[in-house]
DNA sequence: ATGCCGTGGAAACCACGA
């Protein structure tokens, strides 16, 4: 079983590449990220005829999330991130596919930092935190997946000293990451592959993508029920190369059905 | 060191992203 995760930076825009890749790599759940639409602005027909469900929280403009699932029911249990009511944006959906909790989310980015977004992004994450030590401890397989917008250490980034003071690396972002992983997650890309540089993010300009000059923000965040299950890992890095991409490339585990 | 590119939405530019 394939689960996947892709910040598409647009889910209109970004239809052809999206539906593309879908029938390539042929996820059976995928979480996506930066729908950049309200809710009925989602291309809903489009991806059932593709041979998914879908579930989505939209918003105009930014944001927005969705987890699709091929040949399998969805059944939702939250959209949005509790704890904090007058936050409207739509960061956080989640739901469980044959028995696996998942949780599909957009982390605010953050910049400028310091600020008042930066202070947005350590309080939603925050937030998460507290969530996720309620599904840590689960006897379901949780897996909580999506886009972090967090590097977790120097590893994660092709030039660290120049990221220092940036929202995805400052050290209280690091901080509340490590805070996270401490109940125990299990970061599946770095399990399978400790050591490899492994990116999943390419800026659009200064031919990032050519030069590998990337990010790893998108992550797999797995309980111990999951972990016991996970098989493979990879980034479908081509997919950044593509005509009209999205400035992310999807990332996928293989689980045990 | 940097939004140099790209998307969406409104308005022929701006906000936002990482």
């Amino acid at each position: 079983m394939k689960i996947a995760t892709y910040n598409v930076n647009g889910v209109n825009g970004r239809l052809p590449v999206l539906l593309r890749w879908l029938e390539e790599s042929a996820p059976d759940i995928a979480c996506l990220q930066e729908l950049k639409a309200p809710q009925e602005k989602f291309p809903e027909q489009a991806i059932r005829d593709a041979g998914y469900n879908a579930i989505w929280h939209g918003q105009k403009s930014w944001n927005g999330v969705a987890i699709l699932a091929k040949n399998r029911e969805i059944q939702e249990v939250g959209r949005g991130l509790p704890g904090d009511p007058e936050d409207v944006h739509s960061r956080y959906i989640e739901a469980i596919i044959d028995g696996i909790h998942v949780g599909c989310l957009y982390l605010p980015n953050g910049n400028p930092a310091p600020g008042p977004k930066f202070d947005y992004k350590l309080g939603w994450f925050e937030r998460f935190t507290t969530h996720a030590a309620g599904l840590i401890a689960s006897k379901k397989p949780v897996v909580l997946l999506g886009d972090y917008n967090v590097i977790p250490t120097g590893k994660d980034v092709y030039k660290p000293e120049r990221w220092t003071e940036d929202a995805l690396f400052r050290p209280e972002t690091r901080a509340a990451f490590e805070k996270l992983m401490a109940q125990g997650w299990t970061d599946a890309i770095r399990k399978l592959y400790p050591e490899e540089t492994i990116y999943t993010f390419w800026d659009y300009f200064r031919n990032a993508y050519e030069r590998n000059a990337g990010l790893r923000i998108d992550h797999f965040l797995l309980n111990a029920e999951m972990d016991k299950r996970l098989l493979a890992a990879g980034v479908d890095r081509h997919v950044r190369g593509w005509e009209k991409s999205s400035d992310h490339g999807p990332v996928w585990i293989e689980v045990a059905e």
